[in-house]
DNA sequence: ATTAAATAAGTGAGCAATCGCTTTTTTCAA
DNA sequence: TTGAAAAAAGCGATTGCTCACTTATTTAAT
């Protein structure tokens, strides 16, 4: 890694940490330049504004994991393994890169507009299989979005849990129960 | 209502209103002051600073919701109308103040750690009701936070798309859906 | 020598909060 | 009932300060 990749990687890395513990809001670029050893102008040599180092990570993040989890569910043709494989992935993202993950986690509400239509979503991958599994008759036809919330509310309920410090250690040893939770969610009959 | 405390309702209606579109970091005074209007000074006569304001307007949400859930879960013996009533007193709290309890639900991150630690608290009325179920054998022992979390996700992710306008209309009319889908998760024999 | 990288001292905009003042409401003696 | 005095509510220009971002200068790699 040259040295200028390794300040940006520095300074993006500093802003995550303080963007999770606090707010993006109430973090500031000093503070920014501080944890990453540098000057606060040497920021802008990389990013143009501070909003914009916030919502480049998150973008990044968001469309990596949409890929990931589509990756996972497409080799399998029933919904059984593909939800076994969309939360394993979700899981490993989680413990893979906690302070990534609790920043995506935490600021879907400031970012989510700003997602390009056409940009891969995670949420749209969990949406699409649930519905092709509806379509087949895997499971009862319900609101697919309402479903999908439900289902992924399993994980992502443990997950902010985690961010708030009521739960302990990685997600991945639980990979089986969320599946199973999962699954239990979308067989309900009732609607 | 006296004139006082119709404007101090005014002034935490308009902030509220604002805090939930924004953010409370990104909301200012005078903004809060324009919406309620009334002059910037006048909200200093109500609450000493912003942050009491939006303090203040999470605990007291916090705390009734705790209470709220305690009362609607005491009167049932057994889990599956624990479940239905604590399900159905949730997404009538959302229902009825949509506003506040999206306030509530989005900044929990920022408010949780000033929670004063004897105050009721929506979690542990949860958490305590599926720990007793557990003892008592009617469902499959697990940790009881992370079973909580689950089931508890299963009704706020649906709550949070709604924030996020993936899903629209009243929480209410899946109420039957929420419960059933709580149980099966908490019914899960894996772990 | 050249130039990209980093620095550190700005700069001005925007913020929460203040305070001296005015207006409105309440109190209560005559 | 009246109306003068007191108290409460409301105002908004001002203040001091913090912030994101800029720019002139220095450092160091090739």
């Amino acid at each position: 890694m040259g040295k200028a990749e390794d300040t940006k990687a520095r300074v993006e890395r500093a802003a995550l940490t303080l963007f999770v513990a606090r707010s993006v809001a109430e973090t500031t670029t000093r503070e920014i330049a501080m944890a990453a050893s540098i000057a606060e102008g040497t920021i802008y040599r990389y990013f143009p504004s501070k909003e914009r180092l916030a919502l480049d990570m998150f973008l990044r993040h968001h469309r990596a994991l949409a890929e990931a989890l589509d990756e996972a569910q497409r080799p399998h043709a029933t919904l059984g393994p593909k939800i076994d494989a969309i939360v394993r992935c979700y899981c490993d993202w989680a413990d893979r890169d906690w302070t990534l993950f609790a920043y995506h986690l935490l600021n879907q509400h400031s970012f989510l507009a700003q997602v390009p239509d056409d940009a891969p979503n995670p949420v749209n991958v969990v949406r699409d299989v649930i519905d092709q599994a509806m379509t087949a008759g895997e499971i009862p036809k319900h609101n697919a979005d309402l479903a999908a919330a439900s289902a992924i509310g399993v994980v992502l309920q443990a997950a902010t849990y985690k961010v708030y410090g009521r739960f302990e250690g990685p997600l991945s040893p639980h990979v089986k129960f969320f599946a199973d939770a999962a699954w239990a969610v979308l067989a309900v009959k009732t609607g």
